[in-house]
DNA sequence: TACTGCTCTAGGCTGGGCCTATGCTTTCCC
DNA sequence: GGGAAAGCATAGGCCCAGCCTAGAGCAGTA
């Protein structure tokens, strides 16, 4: 078997013209690099040198091995920099998983972070939704995480919580918004909700639905929208109210419905805003970054979460 | 360290996304090669795959390091198929020894021999001088020869004779062509004779040297030259005459000395055309091929010994 | 001829590499 | 929801590769 010690005894020898010399280089007896050599010309089924009585010397064959050699051993060196290079964030993919509300918060600033400290790297920010984040989580293709969770509990899931975001009632109507909305007057409301495809993972509606129903109504939605954009536009067009995160509201009405506002809850619900990941998982440097600054950025929009 | 085999167990992993598939394809059994693969981790200092559930994922370090693996791989795989290229004598390079008459008779019939079989080869045909050839032997520069000795018989080196050339006196003069030429008539001669740089060892010479050193006399040369080409013309001048191998005279004379003629000594002399080669070596199939290919030339011009 | 320098051989030790058996976790399916 | 299946890790044992030291053999050299 070909190995890429037998080939870097060849080469030494073979610049030397010398296998004590090579041994001594290599930092190993004589009869141990003479053993290689001895291997390496019986997997190739040549003869790489002469044993001539001072010495040694290389035949054609060796002539001909050795830019090969060279190739190789300079192939592997690639890899081991190729990879120290990636363990040193020079270079190399970080992937972060960040949905929702936590990347609309954080999502830029936190790539500009990234490549601010580590120019050379790739960053994907996975989460086209929620679902497919835990899941990614779950399967091991994401190592960590930030997500809004209406919980803090998942299987298996170690879940840190970093900041939690109030859940804000919005509509362009004043009237709506001179007291905190209670669950009957939430569910009496014409509402907009955002996340249509996921709305049984989507953090928001678990939380409302848990509010409602411990005064024993259903949820009602008029108008189902996939993002809170969207939602937000038709608030401020007067055709429905929603809830929203507080931070998506300070971010979006001024934008896109300059006319409404925003009124608490009665009682305040929050949203939780946590780093989840595998339950034991050791964390790389990369992801560990990536939790930190993330972290960073989101404290300093949301209510920060000091977990004890 | 870093090793070939590592990388074969972590290439075949990440394609399968699983060390079970991977084992069962390279042959090995599952802790076989999640050996190798936590070995390849460690000397790296990275993790490669997250062991997750069922089957493992590869992180982004693997993403990175996969590329620079396979070209290693290839690398490897390029140099094995290097080798087999250069045994099989597809490529690569053929160096023999071949001097003086030898080379003068079979040379380019040679080359043209082994390039009509074997059309990727390079072929070298060393030999600037003899004293040149017997010390690239005696050093393993060269693995084998053809060359003219003078006896069968040398420290360390395996003699094989092949074919004898008898030494003839060359004469422009068709008086002296009349009848053998004595040893006598030779110390009386006014000769030239070439390889002036090497007369020491030069093979017809050493014969020369025996054959008057019989008759209590000393060889005398009136003209030294380098090549028997010049010895010929000057010949064919009338300016002196010479002792050269039949197979040159018969070469050179018609092309160099038309009014030039030759006649045997007295007794006949030979020259041995000879294989030589380390006592005790094995020879490659490069070297047989020449040597079988150089005697059927040589046998075909001069007269064939066959060895007991 | 004795000495030096280099390679090979011999013999012994250690650890890497491979195996089987088994345990643990996740996943799948009834 | 519970048992079967799948997949990785661990444990333990065997064996050879790889390394060493010591010494023989041989070529070149003073």
């Amino acid at each position: 078997m070909l190995s890429l010690h037998q080939l870097r005894c060849f080469l030494t020898t073979y610049e030397h013209r010398s296998i004590t010399a090579a041994a001594e280089e290599l930092g190993y007896a004589q009869p141990s690099v003479s053993e290689q050599i001895r291997g390496l010309e019986k997997t190739l089924g040549v003869t790489l040198f002469r044993r001539v009585g001072r010495g040694v010397v290389p035949t054609t064959v060796a002539d001909s091995l050795r830019p090969h050699a060279e190739a190789t051993i300079a192939a592997a060196e690639d890899a081991r920099r190729a990879v120290a290079s990636v363990a040193a964030l020079e270079t190399g993919t970080i992937r972060f998983g960040m949905f929702g509300t936590a990347r609309l918060y954080a999502g830029a600033g936190l790539v500009a972070d990234v490549l601010a400290r580590h120019p050379g790297v790739r960053v994907e920010l996975i989460g086209q939704n929620s679902t497919d984040v835990q899941e990614d989580l779950r399967r091991g293709r994401l190592e960590a995480a930030m997500i809004a969770v209406p919980t803090v509990s998942s299987e298996g899931m170690q879940v840190t919580p970093v900041a939690r975001d109030e859940l804000v009632y919005i509509s362009a109507d004043p009237e709506r918004l001179q007291s905190p909305v209670t669950a009957q007057r939430l569910a009496e409301a014409s509402l907009v909700m955002p996340e249509t495809t996921w709305r049984a993972d989507d953090s928001t509606r678990t939380v409302l639905r848990q509010m409602l129903h411990e005064t024993g109504r259903n949820p009602q939605t008029r108008i189902e929208v996939e993002d809170v954009e969207t939602a937000v536009e038709l608030v401020g067009m007067g055709l429905a109210d929603s809830v929203i995160p507080h931070g998506a509201a300070v971010q979006l009405i001024p934008r896109l419905a300059p006319e409404a506002g925003w009124v608490s809850l009665r009682p305040k619900q929050f949203d939780t805003l946590a780093i989840v990941h595998r339950a034991g998982a050791t964390l790389s440097p990369a992801a560990r970054l990536m939790i930190e600054l993330a972290t960073a950025r989101i404290q300093a929009i949301a209510e920060p979460v000091r977990p004890r």
